[in-house]
DNA sequence: TTCCGATAGTTCGGTTTTCGAATTTCTGGG
DNA sequence: CCCAGAAATTCGAAAACCGAACTATCGGAA
């Protein structure tokens, strides 16, 4: 289709691309956190029990701590802002009453989705000329670099060994 | 080419692979921060401060506040501990003798580079099979996703009127 | 059953980050 | 020469975060 007159797309060409999407996009987020008062933390928080809880598997604080890299005691405190703002609910589990599931009130799953909608109608509005094949690129794309950067952090974090053995 | 036996790859699919990719690559940068003692304000400024120091651009603090959404006394703090480390320095205009400019030392540069390269490294090789025609087609949907985002967020951060008119 | 180690979550005191309000130094015009 | 404004910093105060101690609960073992 379009060899010519395009600008080339070589790896560097393809990291800046991506790097300046992660800070786009992280500037909207913001964006949402300052309408509502909540900090970059909160912010991820949030998202993190809201994607939880659409998902149907509910969250716990401890795991919620690990999800944001937080401690168990300030990850007490931005539930507690959270839950004072009415966008977080704490319920005991019932079979094990020592953990307690998150769950996302209605009203900020509806300000989430009312504040993202604008920005999921503008995507697919950019995305809409796009073929089947063009996506299907797009998705394998994607998912070898989220793999590539998943890979090399798993590597680069568990400087275990050099080469070769890898059971006891 | 290949439109069948593929996933398919809707908007709300992107939309996840987006979104994953960016939690991938934050908790990636974050590993070089917690390997350097560097949390997550102190990591973006020093990114910050490369890129325009690469760019032949100097940053001044002021910008650089502005850039990460800070105060400008925070943001001086910031710029004590990375100079503290080692990491950029502060370099009176001559010109204009109230501003400085930022630069990243040399060591922090090799740093950053020597920890950055087995992502460039692992993304490349699994980049490799791509057409250059692919490339062309993930260029210009990664630039249309970044444009609709920078374009939302202008839109929403800015609510002056409704429609129609724009200048006075 | 009762006891004990482990687990989930919170509370508490102390350190680090961030902010808003001065303060200092410098520029550019009137 | 003088003054409004800009750039960066300093100075308390507020907020966020962490590590350790604490409470409540579960799951077995004696």
């Amino acid at each position: 289709m379009r060899s010519a007159n395009e600008p080339e797309a070589d790896d560097a060409t393809l990291v800046r691309l991506l790097r300046r999407f992660t800070v786009e996009s992280d500037q909207f987020t913001r964006l949402f956190g300052d309408a509502h008062g909540l900090h970059r933390t909160d912010m991820n928080a949030l998202v993190i029990v809201m994607e939880a809880t659409r998902r149907g598997e509910p969250i716990t604080p401890t795991e919620l701590a690990r999800a944001l890299h937080l401690s168990g005691s300030a990850t007490t405190t931005v539930l507690d802002r959270l839950v004072a703002a009415g966008h977080v609910r704490r319920d005991r589990d019932q079979t094990d009453r020592r953990r307690i599931e998150l769950a996302t009130s209605p009203t900020a799953m509806k300000a989430g989705e009312r504040f993202f909608r604008p920005l999921g109608v503008e995507l697919s509005r950019a995305w809409r000329d796009f073929s089947d094949d063009e996506r299907a690129v797009i998705a394998r794309f994607l998912t070898a670099s989220i793999d590539a950067t998943a890979q090399t952090r798993a590597r680069l974090s568990q400087p275990r060994a050099t080469a070769g053995d890898e059971a006891p």
